[in-house]
DNA sequence: ATGAAAGCGCTAACAA
DNA sequence: TTGTTAGCGCTTTCAT
């Protein structure tokens, strides 16, 4: 039956059950000859350390609670993935909680994992208030959000530079001659949204253009429904950056298939994120990349800090993107300076 | 101080530290002054029950342990989040681990699950030796392999009717008249892959067709590979069928984009799976649907019931899905049956 | 309904 | 290096 105990183990190699302990415990001390009976003797009884045990004594359960909004955006799935290999190469496990975007049912979920004594917390695109900050810093569980960033700064966070990113694509797009320029932006109630949208205004306004804004809200129905929305005005727009890729393709599709506008001719398109499908024939959109496997180190380095160290402080990271340059827009007519 | 003790509230409640315990225990009995006094004092304190403790006496840790391989293809991260969702609802967490489809891997990975005391494992898309199987099964681990069946049927398997699926297909692609068919099909190490292919060339057979086939091993760079492969020969096919979405898309992108050929009017193109993204006018990709709800319902009520009572034996569930047409192929020349 | 007491499986001093 | 001992925070008999 499934439940061998350390005891068992010490009795048929004829140790202690501290013994068995200090074979099973990393940094621990035994003689060649304990390890290899207490070995021998776990093996044949199929023995493993139960971790919950261990967690409890040590305080230490080795596991990062990881809480993430949808999925449907490619990008997450990706930062998911990235962040789990790299937890768990560094032998930490993987609690992960799905939440909306609701302040309240973020609460609850990491109370609960907090109620699993999680060493640290990773939010994903989801905001926190600034009360649970609060609270996980009173139990003393580090948190570092990652891709959205937090007013107070009490939090750590890693974003890519979206406010540069945002000013990038402006400029890029005072180059290519672009008037009417429009942004479907990034839901305006997350960091992210509303920096890549300051970065772009702030960059249009050096050439003195001001440009339409909608919230596209992050969603493929409402980011399809700006599009109408812009386009049927007397002076459509010649050029729409969308605040993330997963809108972008919305509003290549909904150009092309609804409407059909040709991209980039008639409207060029400039996302945010560069997930794989971006690259794709499909779509080629031109985007600002967020550097994931940069983002996800820092996210982790960040994170193991603040466990090992409880008294590092908080700190915002932010990790430069480039715009790439794919076909939904057309080259810069003037030359791109640097 | 973040830790609050079930001795400290209770202390602070003027009651004994095993009234506590039943106050936070679910099934368990209270006067309603008692419970009234320890909630407060609870309250104040910010006292939360250790679910570490509790589940290493309890032999429940409230944990499903889930297993997934690459999240690339869109149908796995929706697949998480539906599971995930539905599970948080019964109460239970999820501790993920990411493997490749490497056996020893997935045995590692299941290996640190049961370390956990996890109460019940889901596999998506990734197999299972069948001494792995025995493990879990000595250990009194109820396992779910979502996406894959096994041989032996020692453990229980939600799929989709991929025998049927695959013979759908095939009819369809008769009654449109294809004579030049092909099909690059999922991996064959996949028991998915192996039954998708087997349903379509036993539906084409039928009709005295035998298609070309090429292992596409379910990658967007094989995928292309194979269909450059096709297409390069003498007699190209009129119609591709690709063992799921995504290689579909892939396949796809090659042929319009790097061959210049049109789909449907030159090669009609047919996936599996039927993501989001096989509606998007980019794509409007033809695709046997598997209904990812109904097969996430059918995985955790297996699941539970596994966990509910060790004793049910497990069963193989097979979920019809329909093909869904779209633009990736042309209508049926002669009447669609049925 | 309640409290006292005995552990769950393990780690971590402490002696030896 | 080893074994002995005392808990970690909680649930669960067992009396009361």
């Amino acid at each position: 039956m499934g439940v061998v105990t350390s005891l068992q183990v010490a009795e048929r190699a004829g140790v202690s059950q501290s013994a068995v302990s200090r074979v099973f415990t990393p940094g621990a001390s035994a003689s060649a000859k304990t390890v290899e009976k207490v070995k021998r003797a776990a093996d044949e009884l199929g023995y493993r350390p139960n971790m919950m045990a261990r967690a409890m004594i040590t305080g230490k359960s080795r596991i990062i609670g990881l809480v993430v909004a949808y999925l449907d955006n490619q990008f997450y799935p990706l930062a998911l993935e990235r962040l789990s290999n790299a937890l768990q190469a560094k032998g930490y496990r993987i609690l992960v909680f799905t939440a909306s975007n609701d302040k309240a049912h973020v609460a609850r979920v990491v109370q609960e994992l907090m109620d699993y004594q999680v060493e640290g917390i990773i939010t994903a695109s989801v905001g926190m208030s600034s009360d649970l900050t609060q609270r996980c810093e009173d139990a003393g569980i580090p948190i570092v959000m990652f891709n959205r960033g937090q007013d107070g700064g009490r939090v750590s966070s890693v974003t890519s530079a979206n406010f540069e990113g945002g000013r990038k694509v402006a400029d890029f797009m005072i180059e290519c001659e672009h008037k009417h320029i429009a942004h479907i932006s990034g839901w305006q109630g997350s960091s992210t949204g509303r920096d890549r949208q300051l970065g772009f205004v702030a960059g249009l306004d050096e050439a003195g253009i001001v440009p339409r804004v909608i919230d596209g809200m992050y969603g493929r129905i409402t980011a399809a429904a700006a599009t109408r929305d812009l386009m049927d005005r007397r002076t459509p727009p010649d050029a729409i950056f969308v605040g993330n890729d997963h809108m972008a393709f919305a509003v290549m599709d909904c150009l092309r298939a609804d409407l059909g506008v040709s991209v980039p001719d008639d409207v060029a398109v400039i996302g945010y994120d560069d997930v794989p499908m971006a690259a794709w024939p499909a779509y080629g959109l031109t985007t600002v990349r967020q550097p994931l496997n940069r983002m996800v180190d820092a996210t982790i380095d960040t994170l193991i800090a603040q466990i090992d160290n409880k008294s590092v402080t908080p700190k915002a990271i932010e990790i430069d993107g480039d715009l790439i340059l794919r076909t939904s827009t057309r080259r810069p007519t003037k030359g791109h300076d640097q």
